[in-house]
DNA sequence: CTGAAAGCGCTTACAG
DNA sequence: CTGAAAGCGCTTACAG
């Protein structure tokens, strides 16, 4: 009755008459072997018998890695996006019997070094790494098929397509490296679309100051029709700004979301974004960290949300 | 110069003079040793100067388990009270050197047991367990201190004190442990309250679905005058079902939310909510996990944040 | 085809 | 006070 002991390929070895050896190469597959369909078999039916499951530290210890890999993601990155793309990532990693953990919050070198010595994942990915780059999405760099150079061209696609080509791009009062990177794909796209390269302000959390920050930049540039948020969040406080300040929206300015976060729909105006499955990114990020091939895997693209503030 | 490699408790001994177990004795300060303070002095300097970090895949195979704690968050649950306890259960880990890592999405027995068995974790914890049982945040089972059932009981109270002795509750029309649990509190106080026992509805996530449920809901009852939301999230809906149906909140019926996730700011009238600070939960969830006392850590009390719903 | 042996890096009785 | 040895559970050259 005592507590039960762990299974181990001993105790498989000892059920099927065989060594430890032999029973790691079945249960593995190891191709450089051949051992007889009888072995395989004997072996096989006692690990199922038994219901022996490998010890992983173990296996970490002498591979030299865990099957684990981790993912830092950084407070205020919550929307669609992300939710798709863990999603994504923690299928593909099971598929290839791993597992996904996350850890949050601010991370440095420190954290990282911790998370390596204490459980050696097979590795350590950076939220948005892959998007921010355009790393496999693409062979021309940011991403400009299905990262987010692409997105970011989407959001002011679709303000131009609705006549505004005087546009402001609303930036988080935090840091963030995507923020660079938006703002030169912005105006990139700005610039392939032959309308002015955007400018940018950052609209704070607290009500006052957001309404007070909007207020400002409009009157320095009276000639702005839209605004686009750099994501939903930011687009909700701008939206908020804009009715304290007596604007009407979308008729005297238009405002424009990025990463559907949900709440754009309880919100009046209703919040017109942009929408990213990034279930597919999320597989990519798994495989690259496998390191196998991401051939055939082609993220779906992007898709404009139309609401009613723009 | 070829890749540096890993610095091991060998190294520290090679550069110290003494043994493996010296060294190991040394580092974690084993009470059962009497080591000279010269031997001691050497060894703590060679750690240092070599770098030495202690794999913790060794560790946990010797120990039985890492020092690591996981933990699972269902989604849905996103709001301040899980962020604040994920800040508090990190941080507490972190003093107590271990590391905290979280696994989103649906869990089952066997997703728990895959990790179980990758990494062996100091402990596996569930999201919400300790607020949902009160247990150890007071004596009485519930919580009814600093637990579901005090803030439960402080969202009713908030409605009752400005008259409203008709309330009804609006649930998610997803599953979760803490659906139960919460109308049984809110019940609960409402008995204390001497007011009648709130009714419930769920309030789906589609916009016109919800629009149709809030009026069937007020049909069948139209004595209420007060809707409590299960969370944030729902308490949206149901404020732009009310809009949708051309209810004024709060003079004809008032709403009010639950766990403050941010976003009741953003809309109009904005969302009255109770803001629970969980970081004293996730400070006690891991010493609990540990095996430390907790004595000392009280929780401070849930507030109402005031805006415009009620 | 199969097994004995080494070793991943650590901790902890045990023997001096 | 300190060291040699065993062992956590696994994988993989190496020798038959």
């Amino acid at each position: 009755m005592g507590a039960s002991r762990r299974v181990t390929l001993k105790d498989v070895a000892a059920a099927s008459g065989v060594s430890r050896a032999t029973v790691s190469f079945v249960l593995n597959d190891d191709p450089g072997q051949t051992i007889s369909a009888a072995t395989r078999d004997r072996v096989q039916r006692a690990a199922r018998d038994l219901g022996y499951v490998p010890h992983g530290v173990a296996r970490a210890l002498r591979e030299g890695a865990s099957r684990v890999v981790v993912l830092n993601i950084d407070a205020g990155m919550e929307g669609n996006y992300s939710r798709s793309y863990v999603r994504g990532l923690d299928a593909e990693l099971a598929a290839h019997d791993h597992v996904l953990l996350v850890r949050h919050g601010h991370h440095t070198p420190q954290s990282t070094r911790r998370i390596l010595d204490a459980i050696a994942p097979r590795a350590v990915l950076r939220f948005g790494e892959t998007y921010l780059t355009g790393h496999e999405l693409d062979d021309l760099g940011g991403g400009w098929r299905a990262g987010l150079a692409a997105h970011s061209a989407l959001q002011l696609r679709h303000l131009v397509d609705h006549g505004h080509t005087r546009v402001a791009v609303a930036l988080p009062d935090t840091e963030s490296p995507l923020i660079a990177a938006r703002l030169k794909f912005t105006a990139h796209a700005a610039t392939n679309m032959d309308v002015p390269v955007p400018a940018s302000f950052a609209a704070p959390r607290d009500r006052a100051a957001c309404a007070e920050a909007v207020e400002e930049f409009l009157l320095e540039a009276p000639e702005v029709t839209a605004v686009a948020g750099f994501n939903d969040d930011v687009a909700l406080r701008v939206l908020m700004a804009l009715r304290d300040l007596g604007r009407r929206v979308p008729d005297e300015i238009a405002v424009i979301g990025f990463d559907d976060n949900g709440y754009g729909e309880y919100v009046s105006p209703t919040l017109t974004t942009v929408h990213v499955d990034a279930e597919v990114h999320g597989r990519i990020a798994a495989r690259l960290a496998l390191g196998l091939e991401t051939g055939g895997l082609r993220p779906p693209p992007a898709r404009v949300v139309v609401r009613h503030s723009v």
